[in-house]
RNA sequence: GCCGAAGUGGCGGAAUUGGUAGACGCAGCGGAUUCAAAAUCCGCCGCUAGUGAUAGUGUGUGGGUUCGAGUCCCACCUUCGGCACCA
């Protein structure tokens, strides 16, 4: 019998599945009002050149729960395409002197192929690029709709600046504060910038936060601070001998007695007056504009800061404080301008104690103790003191009573204040869709682009040198006209988030040549029941979105408030890496595919060699990388493995939201866990077909066993469906896989049972490995394909259990298991559970005082 | 620095609402099968003591709440993600 079996071959069995979906058209989506939509939708990737497991890993728990929708009779969307602008393509451009456009398409090519190797449920006639013209058109056409109500303006900002090459850097080009091409120090410098009035949606943008059920906690949290609304105090000050005035903002208006100097950024207009007659403070104005421009360089480098010497005026107690230029203040963020109240703000206390600045306590403990200044400054709400008419008052009360009075006297407005700031979308960069505005040459107004000359396309054939955009040197490109006069385009292309941010809709109609999406096919599909990605895109992609949605919402043109019902963000995927140095010096790391490890009993690395013998050192289990020779290629998992091992081991090895750690034991593990089940199909096949099954005939040992099939229907529908804990899920239909192999019975009800769990198991996996399950299914002799069946349900009757096991517990320490029928009253189990010698024996000249019973799971005496 | 997570055997992880810690898998060990190997099948497998039954101990660290804590509270340590021009 063993030789006539059929070995399990997924390289000969997966293709042929494959075909079949393809001629099927088994995941095209129609729009159908009488069903039940389900838009499952994963972000999409970036055409780099070729998938990496994170891809694979994301668009897999994206199948499995597409998949799972479909068996549950939902009409199901899960729909891909490329995000396909991007500063790689003009990378790759450069080193290898091709255009940006055909590198990304061809990409795209490769990647398609190497997606559909993996099986998944796709509807490919919807997939877009965004590079495409026929999809930035629309974009295009929505910012100038933008632009004529108001939300889109623009303004001069600050980008980091290289002086040799003359260019703007993203953050990501600046190494060390240097740039990356010529290493020189970066500047900061002023330029005009487009923005998208994000700010007048950020109450909104807050508020619906609160809608988001289906939205892990921690993104939710994470969105909540990065708009981090703030009720708070504008506070106007004169400067001693000036005409001019400035304003600060504060949430601590209790501590305004406080007040010992204030900080200024080098750009604000009183540093620049102050400069005039200052060389020395023109100087560090100069420095503190060569810096990296971002947050986390702003808030971790040293604090340092020059007198100007100006005074503004305290407008309650007449004190002159100092006006000092600060490094750590940024024009560009709120008012440029920070009151510094050094006894209770860390920053503060620092900067003071530095240069020699007074520090002036005005709250101290409720207790009525002074504050312990001296080493730290005293943040904690309290009672102010020191400060004249609000001595007493408590936190609140002295907020309130100072900012009335400044309200009064004219100096103070109330002012509600976000950390949010617009939405800055230009970008130097040649390979983006074009800003659609133009600039009329005679008056310098500024138009937006007419609907009938969009899209504004890019010039093809262009010279990349990572300089200047092929944009801002081709005359032929942005000399133009509009309405008979001359005028010129706008050079600057659209940050990529703005494609990223609307392509959920275009799924819709993603062939529609007439709008950017059709109304009535967004009106059934959207919003997107679930979303996949990764973690990394918690603050900005995943609110640019929710913006842009609310944008299109007031155009009209969907009709919920928020894209995204359901949010699932999937942890990295790690692989271990290894390196040598070799005799230059530098470290050579070596793929682990590459790398023969010998370990000892406990598993731990003794010694590691590559193929050329050299010794190597473990640098442990880090994110795939390529700087780092340690990604692993999902195409060639795929040709040694298939796609069912491949997608069943990254959803069994870890929940989908912690990082994933490949191993190449444990993808084998897999393989035969897949092997396994294939060969006890054909075991069961063998036996030949069996009678209807008969419930009421089954013996205790094959109720048992049913029943442990029924349970885990339940709990694999619970995992996938409401928890979207895939690993656990799988182990569950491993455990009843082992309890099945255990289960020796050959008797017609037997076969009949068998029959009843391997269908069963077969459609439980379905989801996580389609192509087996596919090929199982018709093996078991069923008529029609899985894709067409419905998820199993559990028979309520079969869920039942006979007995249950108590654990008995004396002083929280078990001491006896008791298996009793589940309906058993508590003071019987009670009584049983005294009557047991092992409980006896610890209750043992001791005084029961208490005793607590969880039904059907434990009992608890408490004895002293 | 700020915001958000994670930490459980040799390893990945399980324990869903405060109720048997270690399911499932990997690695390892022992056995069966085999001329042999691979594959497969069966068994063992937190730590300490004990031949054993068993006892004690154990979820990053230190405290706390509770009949009972991996789970809740406070303080801390380490690692990871984001910080607005990487996508």
């Amino acid at each position: 019998m063993a030789e006539t079996k059929v070995p399990y071959n997924p390289q000969e069995i997966e293709p042929l599945v494959q075909q079949y979906w393809a001629d099927h058209q088994t995941f095209a989506a129609k729009e159908d009002p009488s069903k039940e939509k389900y838009y499952c939708l994963v972000m999409f990737p970036y055409p780099s050149g070729r998938l990496h497991m994170g891809h694979v890993r994301n668009y897999t728990i994206g199948d499995v729960i597409a998949r799972y929708q479909r068996l549950c009779g939902k009409n199901v969307l899960n729909p891909i395409g490329w995000d396909a602008f991007g500063m790689p393509a003009e990378n790759a451009a450069i080193k290898n002197n091709r255009q940006p456009g055909e590198w990304t398409y061809e990409n795209i090519r490769y990647m398609k192929g190497q997606l559909k190797s993996l099986g998944l449920a796709y509807d490919w006639e919807r997939e877009v690029a965004t590079c495409r013209p026929e999809y930035f058109k629309w974009e295009q056409q929505f910012f100038t709709e933008l632009y004529k109500k108001g939300l889109a303006y623009k303004k001069l900002s600050t980008v980091n600046w290289c002086p040799v090459d003359h260019t703007v850097l993203a953050n990501e080009q600046v190494e060390d504060g240097c740039c990356w091409r010529c290493g020189t120090k970066v500047e900061q410098r002023e330029i005009p910038q487009w923005y998208l009035k994000i700010t007048d949606y950020a109450q909104e943008l807050l508020d619906d936060i609160d809608q988001l059920e289906g939205w892990p906690e921690r993104v939710k949290t994470m969105q909540r601070n990065w708009i981090g609304r703030s009720e708070g105090l504008n506070i106007t000050f004169k400067v001693e001998g000036q005409s001019e005035t400035f304003t600060v903002y504060t949430t601590r208006p209790d501590t305004f007695m406080g007040i010992t100097y204030v900080a200024i950024s080098a750009n604000h207009p009183l540093a620049k007056l102050a400069c005039e007659h200052n060389p020395e403070l023109e100087a560090f104005c100069k420095e503190c504009r060569t810096h990296k421009f971002a947050e986390a360089d702003l808030a971790t480098m040293e604090k340092k800061g020059m007198p100007t010497g100006l005074y503004a005026i305290h407008p309650l107690n007449g004190r002159k404080v100092p006006i000092y230029v600060a490094n750590f203040v940024i024009m560009d963020y709120g008012t440029g301008a920070v009151m510094s109240v050094p006894a209770h703000d860390q920053r503060d206390y620092e900067f003071a104690k530095k240069y020699g600045l007074d520090i002036i306590p005005v709250i101290r403990p409720e207790d009525g103790s002074e504050p312990d200044l001296s080493q730290q400054a005293f943040t904690e709400h309290g009672i102010a003191y020191n400060s004249g008419e609000f001595d007493g008052l408590n936190f609140s009360e002295a907020c309130e009573a100072i900012a009335q009075k400044l309200v009064s006297m004219g100096v103070g407005e109330k002012k509600v204040n976000f950390r949010l700031r617009d939405w800055g979308i230009s970008r130097q960069r040649y390979w983006g869709a074009p800003i659609p505005m133009l600039t009329l040459d005679s008056t310098g107004e500024l138009v937006p682009e007419k609907a009938e000359n969009l899209p504004v396309t890019l010039p093809e054939n262009v010279k990349i040198d990572g300089v200047i955009s092929p944009l801002k040197t081709d005359e032929s490109w942005y000399k133009t006209t509009y309405e008979g006069q001359s005028a010129t385009r706008e050079t600057d292309t659209f940050d990529t988030f703005m494609e990223s941010s609307w392509y959920f809709a275009r799924y819709c109609s993603a062939r529609d040549d007439k709008e950017m999406f059709n109304k009535d096919a967004a009106d059934y599909w959207l919003p997107v029941d679930q979303y996949i990605g990764g973690i990394e895109h918690a603050v900005l992609h995943l609110l640019y979105a929710r913006f842009f949605f609310k944008l299109l919402r007031d155009a009209g043109m969907v009709k919920s408030d928020e894209p995204f019902k359901r949010l699932l963000c999937q942890g990295m995927v790690l692989a271990d890496a290894y390196y040598y140095v070799n005799s230059e010096g530098t470290k050579i790391w070596v793929n682990p595919l590459e790398v023969d490890a010998s370990r000892d009993d406990k598993g731990n690395i003794l010694k590691a060699v590559d193929r050329e013998g050299h010794e190597l050192h473990h640098e442990g289990m880090i994110k795939m990388s390529k700087s780092k020779s340690n990604g692993i290629d999902p195409e060639e998992m795929v040709k040694l493995y298939g796609a069912d091992t491949v997608r069943l081991f990254m959803m069994f090895a870890s929940p989908a939201e912690l990082t994933l750690e490949w191993r190449q034991s444990g993808v084998e593990g897999s393989q035969r866990f897949l092997r396994k089940l294939w060969s006890q199909v054909e075991d069961v096949i063998a036996l030949g077909t069996p009678p209807a099954l008969d419930k009421q005939a089954l013996n205790a040992e094959q109720r048992k066993l049913r029943h442990e099939l029924h349970t885990t229907i339940e709990k694999v529908t619970d995992d996938i469906g409401r928890r979207q804990t895939f690993n656990t899920a799988i182990a569950a239909v491993m455990e009843l896989l082992n309890a099945v192999s255990r289960f020796k019975g050959t008797d017609p009800q037997s076969i009949a049972l068998l029959h009843e769990i391997y269908n069963n198991v077969v459609l439980l996996l379905y989801p996580i490995t389609p192509h087996i399950c596919f090929k199982l299914w018709e093996k078991l002799g069923n008529q029609g394909c899985i894709d067409d069946c419905s998820w199993p349900q559990p028979d309520p009757e079969a869920l039942k259990a006979e007995d249950v096991l108590v654990v008995i517990q004396v002083n929280g320490k078990v001491r006896a298991r008791l298996n009793i029928s589940p309906e058993l009253e508590e003071d019987k189990v009670l009584a049983m559970a005294l009557d047991l010698p092992d409980v006896k024996k610890y209750l043992d000249g001791k005084t029961l005082k208490k005793t607590i019973y969880v039904k059907n799971r434990l009992v608890n005496l408490v004895a002293v």
